[in-house]
DNA sequence: AGCCTGACCTAGG
DNA sequence: TCCTAGGCCAGGC
Protein backbone atom coordinates (compact mmCIF):
# COMPACT_ATOMS: atom_id res chain seq x y z
CA UNK A 1 0.00 0.00 0.00
CA UNK A 2 1.63 3.23 -1.37
CA UNK A 3 1.84 6.06 1.60
CA UNK A 4 2.31 8.54 -0.87
CA UNK A 5 -0.54 8.68 -3.18
CA UNK A 6 -2.51 11.41 -4.44
CA UNK A 7 -5.86 9.79 -4.87
CA UNK A 8 -5.73 8.00 -1.23
CA UNK A 9 -5.50 11.88 0.36
CA UNK A 10 -8.19 12.90 -1.82
CA UNK A 11 -10.72 9.62 -0.64
CA UNK A 12 -9.58 10.14 2.52
CA UNK A 13 -10.79 13.66 2.42
CA UNK A 14 -14.29 12.37 1.17
CA UNK A 15 -14.69 9.67 3.93
CA UNK A 16 -13.82 12.72 6.69
CA UNK A 17 -16.29 14.95 5.01
CA UNK A 18 -19.30 12.15 4.66
CA UNK A 19 -18.79 10.53 7.86
CA UNK A 20 -19.07 14.27 9.80
CA UNK A 21 -22.53 13.68 8.06
CA UNK A 22 -25.19 14.42 11.17
CA UNK A 23 -27.72 11.68 10.65
CA UNK A 24 -30.79 12.39 9.54
CA UNK A 25 -29.38 14.34 7.30
CA UNK A 26 -27.97 14.47 3.61
CA UNK A 27 -25.66 15.97 1.43
CA UNK A 28 -24.48 16.29 -2.34
CA UNK A 29 -21.19 15.03 -4.16
CA UNK A 30 -20.51 18.53 -5.67
CA UNK A 31 -20.35 20.28 -2.39
CA UNK A 32 -18.46 18.21 -0.89
CA UNK A 33 -15.65 17.56 -3.82
CA UNK A 34 -15.81 21.70 -3.17
CA UNK A 35 -14.92 21.40 0.13
CA UNK A 36 -12.02 19.38 -0.78
CA UNK A 37 -10.84 20.42 -4.01
CA UNK A 38 -11.73 22.57 -7.26
CA UNK A 39 -15.09 21.21 -6.92
CA UNK A 40 -14.98 20.11 -10.53
CA UNK A 41 -14.17 16.40 -9.15
CA UNK A 42 -17.49 15.48 -7.98
CA UNK A 43 -17.28 12.36 -10.23
CA UNK A 44 -14.53 11.12 -8.02
CA UNK A 45 -16.46 11.24 -4.97
CA UNK A 46 -18.87 8.58 -6.09
CA UNK A 47 -15.99 6.83 -7.27
CA UNK A 48 -14.87 7.46 -3.58
CA UNK A 49 -17.89 5.90 -2.35
CA UNK A 50 -17.68 2.83 -4.53
CA UNK A 51 -14.32 2.09 -2.75
CA UNK A 52 -15.62 2.88 0.33
CA UNK A 53 -17.11 0.09 0.90
CA UNK A 54 -13.36 -1.49 1.27
CA UNK A 55 -12.98 0.84 4.37
CA UNK A 56 -12.98 -0.36 7.36
CA UNK A 57 -14.40 3.03 9.18
CA UNK A 58 -18.30 3.43 8.82
CA UNK A 59 -19.03 5.53 5.56
CA UNK A 60 -22.44 6.73 5.37
CA UNK A 61 -22.54 7.04 1.48
CA UNK A 62 -26.56 7.04 1.90
CA UNK A 63 -26.34 10.86 2.98
CA UNK A 64 -24.65 11.38 -0.06
CA UNK A 65 -26.95 12.43 -3.38
CA UNK A 66 -26.99 14.21 -6.01
CA UNK A 67 -27.91 17.76 -6.11
CA UNK A 68 -31.15 17.19 -7.37
CA UNK A 69 -31.95 15.07 -4.08
CA UNK A 70 -32.05 12.01 -6.39
CA UNK A 71 -30.70 8.58 -5.35
CA UNK A 72 -28.57 7.80 -8.01
CA UNK A 73 -26.08 5.47 -6.42
CA UNK A 74 -28.89 3.38 -4.94
CA UNK A 75 -28.17 0.74 -7.38
CA UNK A 76 -24.65 0.24 -5.95
CA UNK A 77 -25.95 -0.33 -2.38
CA UNK A 78 -26.23 -3.96 -0.95
CA UNK A 79 -29.75 -5.28 -1.04
CA UNK A 80 -29.47 -5.99 2.84
CA UNK A 81 -29.26 -2.50 3.22
CA UNK A 82 -30.77 -0.29 0.77
CA UNK A 83 -29.98 3.21 0.57
CA UNK A 84 -33.37 4.65 0.69
CA UNK A 85 -33.91 2.29 3.79
CA UNK A 86 -31.28 3.26 5.31
CA UNK A 87 -32.34 7.08 4.72
CA UNK A 88 -35.71 6.26 6.27
CA UNK A 89 -34.53 5.00 9.23
CA UNK A 90 -33.02 7.81 9.87
CA UNK A 91 -36.15 9.68 9.61
CA UNK A 92 -35.81 10.77 6.04
CA UNK A 93 -38.86 10.33 3.49
CA UNK A 94 -38.04 8.91 0.20
CA UNK A 95 -40.51 8.89 -2.92
CA UNK A 96 -39.36 8.10 -5.97
CA UNK A 97 -36.01 7.71 -5.03
CA UNK A 98 -36.19 11.67 -4.03
CA UNK A 99 -35.48 12.61 -0.72
CA UNK A 100 -38.57 14.92 0.21
CA UNK A 101 -37.98 18.08 1.78
CA UNK A 102 -34.26 17.90 0.37
CA UNK A 103 -33.71 21.82 0.79
CA UNK A 104 -34.14 21.40 4.34
CA UNK A 105 -32.14 18.11 4.95
CA UNK A 106 -29.32 19.21 2.98
CA UNK A 107 -26.05 19.76 5.43
CA UNK A 108 -23.79 21.88 3.92
CA UNK A 109 -19.82 20.96 4.44
CA UNK A 110 -19.11 24.14 4.64
CA UNK A 111 -20.80 23.94 8.36
CA UNK A 112 -17.13 22.42 9.26
CA UNK A 113 -15.36 25.62 8.74
CA UNK A 114 -18.03 27.54 10.23
CA UNK A 115 -17.90 24.70 13.22
CA UNK A 116 -14.04 25.37 13.31
C1' DA B 1 -0.99 2.53 -24.68
C1' DG B 2 -5.31 4.63 -26.10
C1' DC B 3 -10.41 4.94 -25.71
C1' DC B 4 -14.72 4.71 -23.07
C1' DT B 5 -17.46 5.07 -19.11
C1' DG B 6 -18.96 6.78 -14.56
C1' DA B 7 -22.86 7.14 -7.46
C1' DC B 8 -21.72 14.72 -11.07
C1' DC B 9 -21.97 19.85 -11.87
C1' DT B 10 -22.02 24.27 -14.35
C1' DA B 11 -22.71 27.04 -18.21
C1' DG B 12 -24.41 28.41 -22.64
C1' DG B 13 -27.92 28.37 -26.43
C1' DT C 1 -37.40 26.46 -19.40
C1' DC C 2 -35.35 22.39 -21.62
C1' DC C 3 -31.46 20.47 -24.07
C1' DT C 4 -26.48 20.06 -25.33
C1' DA C 5 -21.74 20.38 -24.43
C1' DG C 6 -17.57 20.51 -21.67
C1' DG C 7 -14.65 19.38 -17.70
C1' DC C 8 -12.55 16.72 -13.95
C1' DC C 9 -9.83 12.02 -12.39
C1' DA C 10 -9.60 7.20 -12.16
C1' DG C 11 -10.44 2.51 -13.55
C1' DG C 12 -11.65 -1.12 -16.96
C1' DC C 13 -11.01 -3.17 -21.56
Amino acid sequence: MALKNTKNDFYESVYQVVMLVPKGRVTTYGAIAKVIGTGLTSRMVGWAMNASHNQNAYVPAHRVVNRNGLLTGKHHFPIDNPMDKQLHEEGIIIVEDKVQDFKTLFWNPMNIMDTF
